[in-house]
DNA sequence: TAGATTGTTAATCGATTAACAATC
DNA sequence: TAGATTGTTAATCGATTAACAATC
């Protein structure tokens, strides 16, 4: 029985919503409908019904959501009720501040270890992490479970670092590094490339200076 | 004359057709087709011809693309050719990370100022840049053209500083804030929203994983 | 029951891919 | 010129929105 698999445009919402139900549970509200949340998230509550409906029937006619019941439930689809052991590869700035960050830990995401290349490093504690050298990563990758690495070195040994932890067995990397990383097909790449995401803000402070010279222009052409 | 604006689509790409037409330029490639491109890049020829085309012609018929010239044109659509002044509002880890990449300044974002609320870090020098009390925000940006703001403070005070930001003057906002910030229309956001990037990759590994054990279970069954 | 709102089907819209004439 | 490959139009595909019957 083949499920056909959902869109990454549905997914890529998900978490968005789990971020406003989670605020509005904050809030102590209890029900929302699709409608109303449209409104506060500024989508189409068509849109809405729509995603949440791959997932199953979440909702009730003539009440609307749960706001706890959808909460947990979208939790669940994002596979937050596990989890998930993570290490992280590159302790530079990037990597350090991704250690630092608790708020994964509070999502099911535990840091166990931390790695660099760098000797001077060694040692060094990171929220009661201790940084070790590189070459402990394959012993360390083939005694404990490791769900997912965080890549956070420099471009030019990305791509054997990348291999070598694939080999040694974990099978998900959340990628830093401003390259696209080729690997067996059974190995997760999720990219985050804060370089490009400056280049589309860029783009869009060119697009709109432009459009407000055209505008000046025009304006003074008496248009 | 009304430009209809470039979808988002075509614009996310652009940083990734830039990056690897930059490595070609670094092996000293001078041409290249669609064609060749598309298998390298994993897209299809037709897309990168439709999606170049939106900003014009840079090919030529039966010889495809000059790597370096489209390279550069490229780069101006992203406004690569242009300098920005940037500060980082927050010297927290993920501040201090984002200051001292030094692959920003290459690109023409020029880290001009570092702030931060804690006063124990004023004066703390990041690559060349002291970092300076909150308080002094509002008079650095009257005083100095500040194009890009890079916000890496707590949730908590993220809508009161991005809208004190917006009124002193800033005009795009870099938000690594796990929050939808409500400026005035003429402000730019651009999110990096690291939580959801890693739900994301919790989600298809979760999915990868019930995939395998069904095919697991179907397998013992004799199916 | 009447009103509200979902779940779901149908219509629309936009983005991607295919095809090919134009042209280097 | 012949071959290659673009630029661009047309076809397809998929995602979003609208509509409404089902139902709480």
């Amino acid at each position: 029985m083949y499920e056909k698999p959902i869109s990454s445009a549905v997914i890529a919402r998900l978490p968005r919503y789990y971020r406003y139900l989670g605020e509005l549970l904050e809030n102590d509200v209890v029900r929302i409908s699709s409608k109303e949340l449209s409104e506060k998230m500024q989508v189409t509550a068509s849109q809405i019904r729509q995603d949440l409906n791959h997932f199953g029937g979440f909702g009730q006619q003539g009440y609307g959501y749960n706001v706890e019941y959808l909460y947990t439930e979208i939790g669940k689809i994002l596979g937050l009720d596990r989890k998930y052991h993570m290490i992280i590869v590159g302790a530079g700035n990037l990597g350090q501040a991704i250690a630092n960050y608790a708020d994964f830990e509070r999502r099911g995401f535990y840091i166990k270890g931390i790695f660099d290349v760098n000797p001077e490093l060694a040692g060094k504690m990171i929220r009661g992490v201790e940084v070790r050298p590189a070459r402990e990563l394959e012993s360390f990758i083939r005694e404990n479970p490791v769900h997912i690495a965080a890549l956070t070195i420099p471009k030019e040994n990305a791509p054997r670092v990348a291999a070598d932890l694939a080999r040694w067995g974990v099978r998900a990397i959340w990628n830093f590094v401003p390259a696209d990383l080729s690997l067996p097909k059974e190995v997760l790449v999720e990219n985050v490339h804060l370089t490009e995401s400056l280049m589309r803000l860029s783009y869009n402070l060119r697009a709109r200076d432009e459009a407000e010279e055209r505008r000046k222009a025009e304006q003074s052409n008496g248009i």
